[in-house]
DNA sequence: AGTCCACAGGAAGGGCAGGCGA
DNA sequence: TCGCCTGCCCTTCCTGTGGACT
């Protein structure tokens, strides 16, 4: 968009628009509306105690705390699924352990990364680096060899007690491969690792030497029930709103949450989103609908961006499931009836035909109807229909309003 | 008990685009 | 700028599989 000089409108749109703006700028400054600290609620916030894990953070305390005395700490896999309080429950013993480091004068560090961060950990050489960087040493973004940044890295970590905690760890396997946890677990200094993951399947990939090393501890966060996701709510709430928020609200939110995956950051944007419906309705406080709206955008958007992102071939799948799912109910109830990934692949070729698209093989489609099962628009199950043969079920997760919102999104890209 | 269906899904490799070092 | 490397998408080939049918 251009955004120099001035534009200019008709007379009557620019008092109008004009007068807009300036309303809402001026409501804007003139308080927070309903939130007194927006970031409370993001799942990012380290809040001063973690509800619910306290098992776990006493695991992983109990795990780094050898590095106080001199020793190296094993090796720690952590695993849950998302919003689990895996990233903040680990973060927050890091900070804790590099307080008593530094209050004891001990040489330990403890060091946070998260790999899918792009241009800082995304590459063995940016990883690297920005390690180094950690202990107060400038290095070049590009130039050094590997070689001489491992060297490096292990001189800046000689006589320390290091503890690296890498978030993400299959976001980084995954592009870089295992060498490089290789090399630090194989190192002769101090090095301990913390690897978080929410992909299980990732651990078993992993080269047998690391997967022995990295694997010498594991610790596994279960998803939260309602009545936990209720309590880290409703922890937040005095810091997060100048509003008081109704009890059956949390419960609600903390209901609804729960029934998905028991993913607290899913209850904790569930609440900001609902909070900004009632805010921007000029309302004093939430209320179920507010709620319901929340849940509702947040669906619509999650499903819509993904749809949206996605490749022609892989909208063309799924606008097939959804055509023959459309024909199979036949006006009858689209909630229950089932797709078969044979009658998918067959009307995929149809509609690939009609717009005028290269098909691509089953086995191709076969991946692909696999990721949207990944983005939860879909589940899949492999049935047998004996001398009819073996395939998938396909389970489409969307209510009737959802569905045709999809339709028209893969209507506008021409599907 | 054995056969056979029709696809799931692993393995290997081709082709292409984009990134990177020299 | 060029050539090499890497990652990604996709195909081909293949083995495995649960249960209806014979």
């Amino acid at each position: 968009m251009e955004m120099t000089g001035t534009l200019s409108y008709g007379a009557a749109y620019e008092t109008k628009v004009e007068q807009q703006i300036k309303t809402i700028f001026a409501n804007y400054i003139k308080s927070d509306g309903l939130f007194k600290d927006r970031n409370v609620l993001s799942s990012t916030w380290v809040p001063n105690r973690i509800l619910h894990r306290d098992a776990e953070v006493l695991q992983i305390s109990s795990l780094l705390a050898p590095a106080l005395r001199g020793y190296k700490p094993n090796n720690v896999f952590v695993y849950g699924t998302v919003g689990t309080g895996k990233t903040i429950t680990t973060v927050s013993v890091l900070n804790e352990l590099n307080k008593a480091a530094k209050a004891n004068k001990r040489d330990v560090k403890a060091i946070y990364l998260n790999c899918k961060m792009k241009r800082v950990s995304d590459t063995e050489y940016r990883l690297l680096a920005q390690l180094i960087r950690e202990f107060g040493e400038a290095v070049p973004e590009t130039g050094l060899s590997t070689a001489s940044l491992y060297q490096k890295f292990f001189d800046a970590v000689k006589g320390k007690h290091v503890i690296i905690c890498l978030d993400e760890i299959d976001a980084l396997v995954n592009k870089i491969g295992d060498t490089f946890l290789y090399n630090l677990t194989r190192s002769e200094q101090s090095l301990s690792i913390i690897g978080i993951t929410n992909n299980l399947s990732f651990f078993d990939n992993l080269d047998t030497r690391v997967k022995s090393s990295l694997g010498e501890e594991e610790i596994i966060f279960k998803p939260y029930n309602a009545v936990q996701l209720k309590d880290i709510l409703m922890s937040r709430v005095g810091q997060a709103f100048s509003m008081p928020v109704d009890e059956s609200i949390i419960s609600k939110i903390a209901a609804l949450a729960a029934q998905e995956h028991g993913d607290a950051r899913r209850a904790l944007e569930l609440l900001r989103v609902s909070a900004e419906f009632a805010e921007r309705n000029g309302d004093s406080v939430i209320t179920e609908s507010h709620v319901d709206f929340a849940a509702e955008r947040i669906d619509h958007d999650r499903i819509t961006e993904a749809i949206k992102g996605q490749p022609k071939q892989s909208q063309a799948v799924l606008a097939s499931i959804f055509a023959v799912k459309d024909s199979a109910a036949n006006g009858g109830s689209w909630k229950d009836t089932r797709v078969l990934s044979t009658d998918v692949y067959a009307m995929y070729r149809k509609i690939c035909e009609r717009v005028g698209l290269k098909s691509l093989t089953q086995r191709r489609v076969s991946d692909l109807i696999g990721e949207f099962e990944t983005f939860g628009v879909i589940e899949t199950r492999v049935i047998s229909r004996g001398r009819y043969g073996r395939m998938r079920e396909i389970i489409v997760h969307l209510n009737e309003q959802m569905k045709l919102k999809v339709q028209k999104l893969l209507a506008e890209e021409g599907l």
